[in-house]
DNA sequence: ATATCATTCAAGTAATTTATTGAATGATAG
DNA sequence: CTATCATTCAATAAATTACTTGAATGATAT
C-alpha cells in the first residue's frame, strides 16, 4: 500500500514531465504566457494541424499545466497559474547551464559579443524608478498595446536599429520580449552592444513581469516615461 | 536561422523534460537527491537491470540534470546543482495543486484526518530557534546520522508511535524526511495528528534544507537541543 | 600481462507515443 | 428544428522510446 502509493504517486509526477516533453506543446505553452487564445489561433501560430493542436492542448490539461473555458463556439485555453511559468523558466535556466549546444545557440545569436548575464525584474524596478534606464520592449506593437512594462519604450527587433540612433549611449539599456522562450531581447541587445550600447537583456519577459504581480501598462505609446 | 534557432532551442528544453518523464528516472532523481551513490546501488534500490539503470542515468547526464565521475571501478553518480532539486519540488507542487488523483493519494495517506499544509523551512527555521516546536527527522538512523537538521530528533517510521509516548502533546511537531517524493514525514504526521497531536510537515526535505545553505549537523543523535 | 569487476555500448524486439484522417459532439444562428 | 461552425473523439499508421541480451571497455589487483 505504502509503496504502491509512492509509485503512483511518482507516476503523476512524470505525467507532468511528459507533458512538456513535445516541442509543440513547449511551444503552445509558451503561446499561452503571452495570455489566453483560441484553439484556433493556437494551431495557427504553431502550423499545427486542427486536431493535432486540440489533443495536445488536452494533454497540457490533463496534468492541469492549462485549463480551458468555452466561450461561445470556442474553447479558450489558458495557463492554469504562475507555477506553469515558473516551471518553463526553470528548465529554460537549467538547459541554459548545462547543455551546451543551448550556450552556443544563444552565444551565437549574440554574434560573438560578449553576452552579460539578464538583470533580474528586482534590479529593473529599481533602476525604473531611478530612471537611470532605458527600457525596450521588442516585441510587436500589437503586443506592446496589449499590455507593457510601465516606462518601456516599444521598439520592434526591425526598428531597434533606427531607435538607437535616437539614444544616449552612456544611458544603460534593458531589453525585454515575451519571455524565455522568445529571442528578441537577445538578438536587439546583442545588435546594441555591437553598436556600442552598454544593453543588456531582462530575465524572463512580460508574463513573468505580470505573474510578479508587478504594474502592466497599455497603449500605443509610453515614451513620456523615458524621454 | 531566427526560427530554426529558436526552434532548436526549444527542442533542447523539451529534452529536459523528456528526461524527467519517466518514474524510473524520477526515482533515480529521488535517490540522488539523498546524496551522490553509485550505479549499483542505484540499481538495487530501483530495482532496475544493470544495464537498463546505467542507461538510464545516462540519459539524465545527456541533459545535464546529473553528472558523474568515475572512483575506482565505479562510477558515482550526483545531481548537477540545485536547480535539479528545485524542478522536481515544483513539478511535484504542480501535481498536489492541479491533479486530482495525487491530492487524494496524499489524502489517504493521512488517513481522513486533516491534513495541514506543510511548514516553510523558513518557520521551521523561525520555530527550531525561539525552541517552541519538536522536530523530528523521519528516515532511517543511518541518513539521520549522515546528516540532518539541528536539533532534529532521530524518529524511524516504526518507531514514532513508541516516542510520541515521551513527548508533550501540547508542543507542536515538525516532521521531515527526504524530500517531496518521500511520504515517510507524511505518514509520520498524520499519525502523529491521530493520537492528538499538533503534527505537521515540512516542505521538502534534507536535500531541500541544505540547498538552503542551512547548517546540517552529523552523528547518531541530536535530542540534546530539544531535550 | 592477465583476470576480474563495474560500467557502458550495440542491436533487436516490445511497447508507447505521435500525427493523420474522418466521424461525432455541442453550441449558436437562422 | 436544422444548418453551420469550432472543437473533440476514435482508429490507424508511422515514429520514438524502453528493456533485454551479450559483447566491449576501462580500471584495478594479482
Amino acid at each position: 500500500m505504502s509503496t504502491s502509493n509512492k509509485l503512483a504517486l511518482i507516476e503523476e509526477y512524470a505525467s507532468i514531465a511528459r507533458a512538456l516533453a513535445s516541442p509543440h506543446r513547449m511551444r503552445l505553452l509558451e503561446q499561452l504566457a503571452q495570455g489566453e487564445k483560441g484553439v484556433d489561433a493556437l494551431a495557427e501560430r504553431t502550423e499545427l494541424s486542427f486536431a493535432n493542436c486540440s489533443q495536445h492542448l488536452q494533454e497540457l490539461r490533463r496534468v492541469g499545466l492549462v485549463t480551458s473555458r468555452r466561450e461561445g463556439k470556442a474553447v479558450i485555453y489558458r495557463m492554469t497559474d504562475d507555477d506553469t511559468l515558473r516551471l518553463m523558466a526553470l528548465i529554460q535556466k537549467i538547459a541554459r547551464n548545462n547543455i551546451a549546444r543551448v550556450d552556443e545557440i544563444l552565444d551565437g545569436i549574440a554574434g560573438g559579443v560578449e553576452r552579460p548575464e539578464p538583470v533580474s525584474r528586482e534590479v529593473l524596478a529599481e533602476r525604473l524608478a531611478a530612471g537611470d534606464v532605458i527600457l525596450l520592449d521588442i516585441r510587436p506593437p500589437e503586443e506592446f498595446a496589449a499590455g507593457h512594462i510601465p516606462g518601456a519604450l516599444s521598439a520592434p527587433l526591425e526598428e531597434v536599429g533606427a531607435i538607437a540612433e535616437a539614444l544616449d549611449p552612456a544611458t544603460p539599456i534593458y531589453a525585454y520580449c515575451r519571455g524565455p522562450y522568445c529571442l528578441y531581447a537577445d538578438r536587439a541587445a546583442a545588435e546594441l552592444r555591437q553598436r556600442g550600447f552598454d544593453a543588456r537583456t531582462v530575465e524572463g519577459g512580460l508574463p513573468d513581469w505580470r505573474a510578479d504581480g508587478r504594474p502592466v501598462a497599455e497603449g500605443d505609446r509610453a515614451i513620456d516615461a523615458v524621454f
